[in-house]
DNA sequence: CTTATTGCAAAATATTTGCACAGCT
DNA sequence: AGCTGTGCAAATATTTTGCAATAAG
């Protein structure tokens, strides 16, 4: 998916449901989608602020919330400077581990995994909405480059 | 392991690094310990102070970092009402589902699961320290009996 | 023109911290 | 006695909300 088709997508998503187009949503989610780091929802104010500095944090917070009730991005809790959001429109499903010594977040996928995750939900009875597994690592090496940066590898 | 046992254990790891036995760490351990709800920082000071009504907020908050970064309490991202805690120590590791339409947390143990984490932080290099795997669920029935409260079944 | 959306500031929520006093060891 | 831990209240951090002004349809 393209990055003009990925707008469209979420211009599409907001009109279906009587929201307007405007042009603090357009550029949110133009900045959220143009990143592959997870962000902050500070850091995405600051990114849309280089672009339009009147932005207000408060419509950031809201625009996030839409993007994440639709399944656009997924918040991530990293356990400090509040939840991390990602880009998940047009992107396969990955689950994440923190490195407890540098910080890094590595994205990884096991279709094992998610085949097992869909099993225990049916086996309970219930069905599967979403699913966040969160592996809490240590790389053990005091001279790992990534550390204390929060760099993303995939 | 006995109620008493626990008890001992954390006296045992609290005084191991110099810290004292206090009566409010006693408390707060004691009362932590015995309920297997999912409880959050308000609703065991709250169950503390049903005991002793002097205990603080936050001496209850800085009891649960300790028995946290000890290992033997577990906090839950729920999404509202912030974390809530539990007893882990001396149970089995297992992992949570939250129903989005009752309200309900299920736990669950799935070995497959837990062998799966292991290998795929091993190939990234990693050794893993803890990890965290959360089913958003829904019952899909309006009539649930788990309906809005936020009971735990295992 | 109508009404959803915005920006601002204030409120709400959850948690942490500074400090004087209490109480383990 | 000496120093860690406690309670209190204030500070912090993050997110949400009320409301008058603005702009999308």
């Amino acid at each position: 998916m393209t990055p003009e088709e990925e707008l469209e997508t979420v211009e599409r998503y907001m009109r279906e449901r009587g929201h307007r187009w405007t042009n603090q949503r357009r550029l949110i989610a133009d900045v959220a989608f143009g990143t592959h780091e997870h962000f902050t929802a500070d850091e995405l104010l600051d990114m849309c602020r280089r672009v339009d500095s009147q932005v207000s944090r408060a419509t950031v917070y809201r625009t996030l919330a839409m993007l994440e009730e639709a399944g656009f991005v997924e918040g991530l809790d990293t356990g400090e400077n509040g939840r991390r959001f990602e880009h998940v429109l047009g992107h396969e499903h990955h689950d994440h581990m923190l490195c407890q010594d540098c910080g890094r977040i590595v994205e990884f996928a096991d279709p094992e995994l998610e085949r097992l995750k869909e099993a225990v939900a049916a086996q309970h009875g219930f069905r599967l909405v979403s699913h966040t597994l969160k592996l809490v690592v240590a790389c053990q090496n005091p001279d790992c480059e990534f550390r204390r940066q929060d760099r993303t590898e995939s």
